[in-house]
DNA sequence: GGAAAGCAAGAGCAGTGCTCTCGGACGTGC
DNA sequence: GCACGTCCGAGAGCACTGCTCTTGCTTTCC
């Protein structure tokens, strides 16, 4: 019956899919081989495109699930005081991406030439950035209320309720400075200066509590 | 003779070189194939091995290449005064970034998995940071004033005369604020909110000269 | 029971990085 | 002038890749 073939077309989708995580986990995303899972599930790699009809449709979904597993960490984060909010989520954030750095690369970091981002991953995106916006964006930041900016802020400001619209660019410009850290940080672009780069990390998130105006 | 020799070496292994930027240019360098930059020279892809022992190699090749070129863009800034100098920079690089995405990419993307910086990438990477160290890290900033922070920070005070260990410091973060920056932009995720990401850029720049203490 | 749909397997195509062997061109020592 | 060694491009070949197409078995539907 349907409801049973839909069982196991989801089972055996959820099975490539793990297997996809674990090559990714060694390989990297783009060395993600449909072959190389195809054979860890032991199927015939040609088996594997009934359930994604191109290795693009493959990284696509595994890119929702890495954005679903980074609002999960970041869900964990229990602190209310918001300067503390703020440097907690950054904290679990940092700890998810050093745990799991291939499927940070995976969201933030270069994409496969020629992949344009399908639809379907922007409310993922939106989900990993909403509670650094419910805890960042409720203050106005002086340096980034300027009109033309503060204009493009209206999907921003719509997601959290409160939300200032230069609370919102500064959010983004910190989430971009912490996406920026943890690309060097894992590029070892820090060998040499600031490595480990723990104090670099809470260096600055003394300083973005103080931009945002989260006071303590 | 040996000089003559060594010329047509040195000659065809830039004709490769160039040959490789137009394909990265065009199909990223992940995407780079030994065999399209054959084509390209009118040689067998076995020959392009007596160069550039391995594809590793090629692309190391091309990431000095890259933090040059980069370097050179920056070297075009003129402004003097420091906060006027430090924005130039940063637009001068971003300017440099949009321009030719898949070297920015290059150097500062997803390292190609298993791939390790070769030590000679280290002074490279140093020359396109020293401009933003020498404007920026002349004044203690308070924030990145902590002892084992500051510990870290001797190369990067001995490269730059009259610079400031927290102010090196702080002029790491907002170099990784840069990138990141650069970094989401590239990828399109800003697509929706801060796109174009001009106004985004400049109020990050305000921010910037404010928390480097660059008075202007 | 027969038609239809679902799905795994296998062969195959065009591409990849890389290796190895061959053969011609060239400079050098005698 | 001739042999030697070194350089270097060409070609074949190996193991791999993403992806397609055909074949045949199994399960579901009527």
């Amino acid at each position: 019956m349907t409801g049973v073939r839909e069982t196991n077309r989801t089972r055996t989708t959820a099975t490539i899919l793990s297997a996809a995580r674990r090559e990714i986990a060694e390989h990297g995303g783009s060395g993600l081989s449909m072959r190389a899972v195809a054979r860890q599930v032991g199927m015939v790699s040609s088996a594997v495109y009934r359930y994604f009809p191109t290795r693009e449709a493959l990284v696509s979904t595994m890119i929702i699930e890495s954005y679903g597993n980074l609002a999960a960490a970041l869900a964990e984060v229990t602190a209310t005081d918001p300067a503390a909010r703020w440097r907690e989520l950054a904290r679990a954030m940092r700890a998810w991406t050093l745990a799991n750095p291939h499927e940070f690369q995976l969201i933030y970091g270069t994409p496969i030439p020629g992949y344009v981002a399908p639809p379907e991953t922007i409310p993922a995106a939106a989900s990993a950035a909403r509670p650094f916006l419910e805890v960042g964006s409720r203050h106005a930041v002086g340096a980034f209320d300027e009109l033309r900016l503060t204009a493009q802020m209206g999907e921003m400001t719509a997601l959290v309720a409160g939300a200032q619209p230069s609370g919102a660019a500064a959010v983004l410009a910190e989430l971009a400075a912490l996406v920026g850290m943890l690309t060097l940080e894992l590029a070892g672009h820090f060998v040499g200066s600031a490595d480990p780069a723990d104090h670099l990390v809470e260096a600055l998130l003394d300083r973005q509590v103080a931009t945002l105006g989260l006071t303590s």
